[in-house]
RNA sequence: CGGGGUGUGGCCCAGUUGGUCUAAGGCGUCUGGUUUGGGACCAGAAGAUCGAGAGUUCGAAUCUCUCCACCCCGACCA
């Protein structure tokens, strides 16, 4: 029988939305709830979501940031405080009126996001030039009530984590803006997906925010992902919370504030960028599973070739994360597809034959290559094949984002666009509103190499008038 | 919130001119056996207040009304 004739998963090219949800459910990473909007994230898809965590960990870490943890319920008033940020979280908000079997005199917001939750308290912390700068990031629950959830992507609630840091100057600020969205970046590439990185357009910035930037990805329907975002609040939170510091001049200065957030939606992205018809493709850093091993006996070979895979597995288990498919009654074909669909990324298959050879036939879910290899080489084979398989995943992400993204100089040119493009704009807020409607495209990312640089075309392609930058424009999720 | 759609065992779904529907089939599950190099086969079994409520009728999964939920396409967003 060929692969797959047994499809339970739709095809990328009749219907991406739906092989989406396919893959979703396939390989087990998550389904819906009960609740409208949120979702039960199963143990292999929450596992992908912390190993991704596990290395933003690290690296936050590594960069002095310490990690906190607020309430969950944000009073009301303080959501409110900061005009532009309650505008444009207010139609999004779950609020709890009642609670101890009483109603509430004041009400209190779940959190959609920490600002207004934290820099009341960092009043209280901050009280010297001293006490700067402080990083802190919490991992945590938000939950906003968007109209359209969307698994991973746009759940009601997700996992996340955000960063709040506070400084004396705007250029230390700004500076860690850039640094923040390097290390997404990193994390990203972590994960074997390119990011486009830069800043946000005036529509597009967060809620509050003086400046947002962006990590962009794009999914194989060529639609955009908001990957992460780095946020520089500039004083507008200080403002109204009262954050200020008494500097070595003896003044009392407001402080410069950001804020930085990666969200489980990098799971989806991980689905949408690497998947194939078959299912999901994971690169080894943040595959669950990285070697799974498939006995192929009968009756009489049965222990013979369970204990040599036995062995195998124990001396890969320090490098690798690796298991054994020792599952009764089903058989290696099912096996095979089972794996694939779940995207690990090598297959030790193992019967009778490989035993008296010492040899193993290796599959990788990348490519679909097998190869045979004598045991003893096994170890090293292993450690190139798996940065190989990283770097062809990696290469076949940045070759189709290139691919899809076109360069046009006028309106006519927009329809019938496949993936993103590239146009000189002129940054105008009504020109972008025009777009959106029109068109569904919004402004996705100035790159942060052309913030610098002239426009390749003098006139904007929306407006008629003098262009600033090179931006990138598309659907998004 | 606008447009479209769907609610029937764990999942997919047939049935909707009312009447052998005492609800069919497939997947999955369980038991026994035979199998196992690309999604195995045979035999048997369990599992359903047909989204909820009210109504019409001798009789409702099917008709009427009300309500609810979810999904998809838009506006919003990590």
């Amino acid at each position: 029988m060929a692969i797959n004739e047994k499809r339970t998963i739709t095809k990328q090219s009749i219907d991406f939305p739906a092989w989406y949800q396919d893959v979703v459910r396939e390989a087990e990473l998550a389904e819906s709830s009960e609740v409208r909007g949120c979702g039960i994230v199963r143990p292999y898809g929450l596992k992908i979501w912390e190993l991704i965590k596990a290395e933003l960990s690290r690296r936050l870490e590594d960069d002095g940031v310490e990690n906190v943890y607020f309430p969950i319920f944000v009073p009301l008033e303080n959501l409110e405080a900061e005009k532009d940020h309650v505008e444009g979280f207010a139609p999004e908000l779950a609020i709890v009126t009642h609670a101890g079997g009483e109603e509430l005199t004041n009400k209190l917001a779940i959190r959609p996001t920490s600002e207004a939750a934290m820099y009341k308290t960092y009043a209280k912390w901050i009280q010297s030039y001293k006490d700067l700068p402080l990083r802190l990031n919490q991992w945590a629950n938000v939950v906003r009530w968007e109209k359209r959830p969307r698994a991973f992507l746009r759940w009601s609630e997700f996992l996340w984590q955000e960063g709040h840091t506070a400084f004396a100057t705007e250029e230390e600020a700004r500076a860690e803006v850039m640094k923040m969205l390097g290390i997404y970046q990193d994390v990203y590439s972590f994960m074997a997906i390119p990011t486009f990185t830069g800043r946000k357009s005036e529509n597009e910035k967060f809620a509050g925010a003086v400046m947002t930037t962006t990590a962009e990805v794009m999914a194989k329907d060529g639609k955009a992902i908001q990957g992460a975002t780095s946020h520089y609040l500039g004083t507008n939170f200080a403002e109204v919370f009262g954050v200020n510091y008494l500097g070595a001049d003896g003044v009392s200065h407001l402080v410069h504030q950001n804020s930085w957030g990666l969200s489980w939606r990098s799971v989806g992205a991980v689905v949408m960028v690497h998947g194939d018809d078959n299912g999901l493709r994971l690169p080894p850093n943040i595959a669950p599973i990285q070697i799974i091993i498939v006995p192929i006996y009968k009756d009489e070979s049965h222990d013979q070739v369970l204990s040599f895979c036995n062995k195998i597995k124990d001396d890969l288990k320090v490098d690798y994360r690796i298991k054994v498919d020792e599952r009764e009654g089903q058989t290696p074909g099912f096996k095979f597809n089972y794996w694939e669909v779940r995207g690990v990324p090598v297959r030790l298959e193992i019967g009778l034959k490989e035993v008296a050879e010492g040899k193993v036939t290796l599959f990788r879910r990348d490519n679909g290559a097998k190869e045979v290899i004598i045991v003893t080489e096994l170890k090293n084979s292993l450690k190139t094949i798996m940065i190989d398989i990283h770097n062809s995943l990696y290469k076949q992400a940045t070759d189709f984002a290139v691919a899809n993204i076109n360069r046009i100089e006028s309106w006519d040119e927009i329809g019938g666009q496949v993936g993103w493009f590239e146009a000189s704009w002129s940054e105008d807020s009504e020109s972008e509103k025009q777009l959106k409607e029109k068109f569904g495209i919004v402004s996705r990312v100035l790159l942060s190499e052309k913030e610098g640089i002239e426009p390749k075309n003098k006139k904007c392609f929306i407006t008629g008038k003098p262009s600033k930058h090179d931006w990138l424009f598309a659907k998004c999720y």
